[in-house]
DNA sequence: AAACGCTTCAACCGCTTATAA
DNA sequence: CTTATAAGCGGTTGAAGCGTT
């Protein structure tokens, strides 16, 4: 493990964590009689007070460290082992929705730890889509952005500033269908090609300034919402049913198609023009419909 | 059997956010 | 409103285990 002395910020000076740096504290691998004095305790008095904890339960560890430990390994509801291939479907799609939000994608999956995702995330699923040639970040082809981010760069033959060109689209292989509902939807919902819109930023806590269906119909929501929204997720069925009582409750214009946009296409275009994130979330949509 | 490289995952760190005083 | 403290989060590390040579 780690040497607790080795700490110390990028300009050299030592920092002090106030509830690590006490003399006695101890680190490391926690033994299983650590485990059992921690685990009763909390059993007795209950999780919380995770600072003054240790002193309480007889431990020389940390909060920090017991609030850890309990949350990643010893709480009761956690399930270990091998990861299924449905939770691994649902980790997938839930990234493609938050990115590297682990908690809230750890609180989708029951039994758990943003720990045990990240860290199968990082081991294995990143390798796993890079291998399939798929970005891990944008989960959009890694080839293909690039070639048409550079044809994008050096075409400017659209009257909408937004809106890809025809014949990249063509090049594409998009439909003529598909191209007419590019420029509608471009257009309709002033969806900038650079975006700047991260998936993190669908988040109520961290609001995203792009204009994008989904990002407003998502920045309106609150916390039951969004919550509920993502439960839809997870049981497909439920997200028309969501969206369209949204549709009922709101008179935001901008919501008013979000039943009838062509999601496949949303999806062939965001990985069309290269910007990547902003559409990314019609994207993951499109997939569960 | 030994040496080496790679992978996994528990645990730590620093930072941010939330809450209390 | 400001400051201090506590809790929570995501990135990173490194020991242990495993496979290969």
């Amino acid at each position: 493990m780690r040497n607790p002395s080795s700490s110390s910020s990028s300009d050299g000076t030592k920092k002090i964590t106030p509830c690590c740096s006490k003399v006695g504290i101890k680190k490391g691998p926690w033994t299983p009689e650590e485990d059992e004095i921690l685990s009763n305790y909390i059993k007795r008095e209950g999780e919380g007070q995770w600072r003054t904890l240790p002193k309480r339960a007889g431990l020389l560890r940390c909060g920090k460290s017991c609030r850890l430990r309990w949350m990643n390994y010893l709480r009761p509801s956690i399930k270990r082992g091998h990861i299924a291939p449905d939770e691994e479907d649902l980790i997938l799609r839930l990234h493609r929705l938050l990115g590297n939000r682990w908690s809230l994608i750890a609180g989708r999956i029951p039994g758990r730890t943003d720990n045990e995702i990240k860290n199968y995330w990082n081991t294995r699923l990143r390798k796993k889509l890079i291998s399939q040639g798929i970005n891990p970040t944008t989960h959009k082809p890694l080839i293909f952005n690039q070639v048409v981010h550079d044809q994008l760069a050096s075409s400017s033959s659209t009257s909408n500033p937004n809106t890809p060109s025809l014949e990249i689209m063509e090049e594409a292989g998009v439909s003529s269908t598909h191209q007419a509902a590019a420029t509608n939807f471009t257009t309709n919902y002033n969806i900038p090609i650079d975006g700047g819109f991260m998936m993190g930023s669908l988040l109520p806590s961290s609001h995203g300034h792009g204009h994008n269906c989904i990002g407003d119909y998502i920045d309106n929501c609150d916390e039951d919402t969004f919550s509920s929204f993502l439960d839809s997720l997870v049981n497909d069925d439920d997200f028309m049913n969501h969206i369209n009582e949204q549709q009922q409750q709101s008179s935001v214009s901008s919501y008013n198609n979000i039943g009838t946009i062509d999601w496949e296409f949303a999806d062939v275009l965001s990985t069309k023009v290269g910007s990547d994130d902003q559409h990314g979330a019609a994207a993951s949509l499109n997939d569960q419909l």
